[in-house]
DNA sequence: TGAATAGTGTCTTTCAGACAGTATTGG
DNA sequence: CCAATACTGTCTGAAAGACACTATTCA
């Protein structure tokens, strides 16, 4: 069959049913995965499905999300953005989409696409406390202890994956503290999401010949010598490294 | 305010209208970047759209893709699938999901959601002719020359860049090439995709250094010394490197 | 033999890993 | 002084960059 010659109109914006768009609409929802460090720990924010609805999964737990509304959104992200807000009050410091899911059997509802993204929270910016529909569960491997609603296992898996991946040659997890920050304090919070140890030498060393940093004339004083502070230069910006911290084991 | 206090019931699969599903849906479509190598060029598979419909971009090149279908496709690569064996009559070998652009002004006919995949083809795949509603398109630095329907040279752009940025730690090049191939081959599919010239011996050393490719008892003969023929040891899979190409340049 | 491409060897550079060492505070 | 944490220096090893060198075919 040569190339073009496809059976079907599949030029984009071309309907099943030619030029008419009174064909059946899959559901469009966005889910968001919201990252913190809380107690030395990545934690992931979920929230509890009303019991009382006749919608599915009554009281089970799921990433923050929902549909997108035509009305209010004007694209993907204002949508995760709002869905964000609703929930948390702030307005994402770091969103990155991590991929759509759609398919036919992911929500009883009907055909659903949910795009999802992640956000990076620093400690500081949650400081309000948790309504009873909403609450922290640690990561542990690619997931969470409890059952989650819907596929939102297989999102979050993705979201994990994707943070941590990317973790490795990029200065994501500076969006997990606050604005000023000790080298130690980053290097923790690397370590925290990566799950494993880092060369302290090597990452100062690392860290340093970017342009990632620059210190602040204040020191965080202590039982010890004092550290020095720093800031993003570039507040929002995301740094990429070379290489990956440490090469993948054999 | 408090955490979890939404003021909208934002938990996922809750409507703008609790419980009911009588909301506006978007358009949900899927747009395919289908790149090879021809004539030692990257190209990209374009489609031009109808002249005579009331579609919008009458006569217009776009991306191949289209709505989903919710009745035929099973999920989004299934119809990302659907949409490339309809325009090439070939089953993709590589499917990558990029991204996926939704908002209110990308498309006139209303609050649109494409889902983008880019898939290699090598040029022995693609033997018939293109009909004269298809044609390949030389990419240049982030899209193609001519201009595109809708938002698809936003589109495309995002797929070339997360080829390009790919190509630097992964093997994805080797879906460019024939079954067989030689190392040279292989370096030529980098060196076109990447657009800069890469090391032989460097080169040699980092493909052999991984399980990526094995020998196969044969050799390309030709006007010079023969060259030793290798096939995929696992054909579909993708390899990573640990470290990319060349460093980025300072 | 020479042109052309295949393939190797060797030196250098860069940077992470390991780890020991020094520095500076409070108690 | 000691404990604790901040920070630096030094050696090593792995892999890329540069580039020259050898190898094997056809004409």
């Amino acid at each position: 069959m040569p190339i073009g010659s496809g059976r079907k109109g599949a030029v984009s914006g071309t309907s099943p049913r030619r030029g008419a768009l009174d064909f059946e609409r899959p559901l469009v929802l966005v889910d968001v995965v919201v990252f913190a460090v809380r107690d030395d720990r990545l934690e992931v924010l979920l929230v509890r499905r009303p019991a009382d609805s006749n919608d599915p999964y009554p009281g089970a737990w799921a990433l923050p999300g929902g549909f997108v509304d035509v009305g209010r959104d004007a694209d993907l992200s204002a949508c995760a953005a709002r869905k964000l807000r609703d929930k948390t009050g702030i307005d994402p410091p770091y969103l990155e989409q991590v991929g759509s899911f759609g398919g036919r059997d992911r929500d009883p509802r009907g055909w659903s696409v949910t795009t999802v993204y992640f956000v990076l929270l620093s400690a500081q910016s949650i400081v309000g406390g948790l309504s009873d529909d909403a609450s922290w569960a640690p990561v542990d491997r690619e997931g969470v202890a409890r059952a989650l609603a819907f596929d939102h296992a297989v999102l979050l898996a993705a979201a994990v994956r994707r943070l941590r991946a990317k973790v490795e040659y990029t200065s994501l997890p500076a969006f997990l503290l606050p604005a000023e920050f000790t080298l130690s304090d980053l290097q923790h919070a690397y370590e925290i999401v990566l799950d494993r140890p880092l060369e302290k030498s090597a990452f100062r060393t690392r860290i340093l010949s970017t342009t990632l940093v620059e210190p602040v004339p204040k020191r965080r004083e202590g039982a010890n010598r004092p550290a020095q502070l720093y800031r993003l230069r570039d507040p929002g910006e995301l740094v990429y490294f070379p290489r990956t911290f440490n090469p993948p084991r054999d």
